[in-house]
RNA sequence: UCCUCCUUAGCUCAGUUGGUUAGAGCAUCUGACUGUUAAUCAGAGGGUCCAAAGUUCGAGUCUUUGAGGAGGAGCCA
């Protein structure tokens, strides 16, 4: 006997063949019908059972969220809904599901919240939403190896535990195996990390992108995807503690060239998910017109899912520098009826999410870069520029999103980035290393990191980064 | 961390100015039916109204505190 996928029997036309799927059921009707689901897909496989024929017992035990292997012959189907269905032949129960139980999980056959689909994620992914959203987010992260593998970039694992808390790029989980109830001392009373494992002090990574640039200042092009940590108390629709990024990272590219490389990998991953994510997008999909249907009608989305991806796959993104877009939100009307929370006076202000959110989705309607940052609120290692008072920096804006990605050019010359390190107290001897690279060979080099959950979730159209991970980490929350 | 809102059956939610025995749909159980698409029909069971304290003759409803959750803001990706 052949096993197969339900995704391969949906697909084939080769009926009146004799096939074995293992799956999960969703549904059993009029004691005959079982909605059969293995995950390989959105759609179920329509099994008609014999039931006149077949066991009580066996009967009995096909509920909703059972494992069970059945053998049969494809037919065309004889109902409308699907066009295939495998005539049963017989029927292995191979995990029970009580229904008693099953009632009190996620698992039965209705509509439920993403809150309470939350509380059981380890049940949550037998669900229509949530199996279509974690084929994409695996299809997504094929789609981003597939771009720098054909583009030249080499994929390069940066660590995880860090030595140095100088990235700046936010609160930092501490990594240690001291005793926390009785930690060594030193003299003036503080904790003696040189007891620790490591010998310092050593951190959860918020960032590998001083790492990836000395990998990129000799093998050209890199790139990193790799979980990353904040522990910002951050409770939002947007943010984890626990997340993965995308961190390129180019030698002899200025930052056009990293603008090009942004604008160009997004509009490669979600055309890949476009192409071969089909069903899984049209449910997704529908499942928003649905939902949106219960809101005011200026909540509304104004695009249907698919189309909004086509729409950026489609349309450059609007490049505008900061000088420019200050110039257009202190002359918007929010901005002069005072209708931001943040009124936008001076250049220099560092930009707010609803100065973003009307730039990206009322003035330009597409997705916008900002570059050419003041450098008062931008990191210390991008590129000065000429004026001595902007850096190369860039922020890509995605409707819904915000802000999807950021980078730069780096500053690559060695009294420039020395003395901002001073000017702004970074220990130099922690990043020794990172001013080397100054030190040999330095060039021209810049690349960004990407949000891997903002990507999937601008794709898949949910709304809660929480619904786009298996298990998200958030403030209180570890469970699982 | 700040602001706002929410917590009533397994789930989603009603519950009137504070007044008898707290309701509905779905789910579950029992039975009927069998080409169904969240199958349908009949009947049954199912509640520490988030927790504690308070006001009151009387609290699901009002007050205070706490816990959990959601949305927005900040920080950022």
């Amino acid at each position: 006997m052949i096993i197969k996928k339900v995704v391969e029997l949906i697909e084939s036309d080769q009926v009146l063949q004799d096939y074995k799927v293992n799956g999960w059921v969703r549904a059993f009707r009029s004691n005959r019908f079982i909605a059969l689901n293995d995950g390989s897909c959105l759609e179920n496989l329509q099994c008609v059972v014999d039931f006149e024929n077949t066991d009580d017992e066996v009967l009995k035990k096909i509920t909703t969220g059972a494992a069970i292997s059945v053998s049969g012959t494809l037919k065309e189907s004889e109902g409308k809904g699907q066009s295939v269905e495998l005539e049963v032949k017989s029927i292995d129960i191979l995990g029970e599901a009580h229904p008693e139980d099953v009632k009190k999980t996620i698992l039965q056959p209705k509509k439920h919240s993403f809150e309470k689909l939350r509380e059981q994620a380890h049940l949550r992914v037998r669900t229509n939403t949530f199996g279509a959203v974690m084929r994409m987010r695996s299809k997504l992260s094929f789609a981003v190896h597939q771009y720098f593998n054909d583009n030249g970039f080499y994929y390069v694992n940066t660590p995880i535990v860090t030595g140095s808390d100088a990235e700046g790029a936010g609160e930092m989980f501490k990594v240690t195996n001291l005793d926390l109830k009785n930690p060594p001392k030193t003299e003036d009373g503080e904790i003696d990390f040189s007891q620790d494992f490591f010998g310092k002090e050593t951190n959860l990574t918020v960032s590998g992108q001083l790492e990836a640039e000395t990998y990129a200042l000799g093998l050209g092009k890199v790139y990193t995807f790799g979980p990353t940590f904040r522990a910002e108390n951050s409770n939002t629709t947007r943010h984890l503690a626990e997340f993965w990024m995308i961190e390129p990272e180019v030698a002899f590219c200025d930052l056009e060239g990293n603008i090009d490389l942004a604008e160009d990998f997004i509009q490669y991953v979600l055309k890949y998910i476009t192409e071969h994510c089909k069903s899984d997008l049209e449910f997704l999909e529908n499942r928003l017109l649905e939902e949106e249907k219960s809101k005011p009608e200026k909540d509304r989305s104004p695009m249907p899912l698919r189309e909004k991806i086509d729409f950026v796959l489609k349309n450059n993104f609007k490049r505008v520098s900061y000088t420019e877009a200050i110039d257009i939100l202190r002359n918007s009307k929010p901005n002069k009826k005072k209708k931001f929370n943040y009124i936008i006076e001076e250049w220099g202000a560092d930009l707010q999410s609803e100065h973003e959110r009307y730039l990206v989705e009322k003035h330009f309607g597409c997705p916008v870069v900002i570059y050419d940052y003041p450098a008062d609120i931008k990191a210390f290692y991008m590129r000065l520029n000429d004026d001595g008072k902007t850096v190369r920096a860039m922020d890509v804006l995605f409707p819904g999103i915000g802000e999807i990605a950021g980078g730069s050019q780096r500053e690559e010359r060695y009294d420039v980035l020395l003395s901002k390190m001073r000017e702004i107290g970074i220990d130099e001897k922690e990043l020794w290393w990172y001013l080397d690279t100054r030190k040999f060979g330095t060039c021209v080099h810049s690349g960004f990191g990407l949000g891997f959950e903002r990507l999937v979730l601008f794709a898949t159209g949910m709304s809660n980064i929480r619904d786009v991970i298996p298990y998200p980490r958030s403030p209180q929350n570890a469970e699982f």
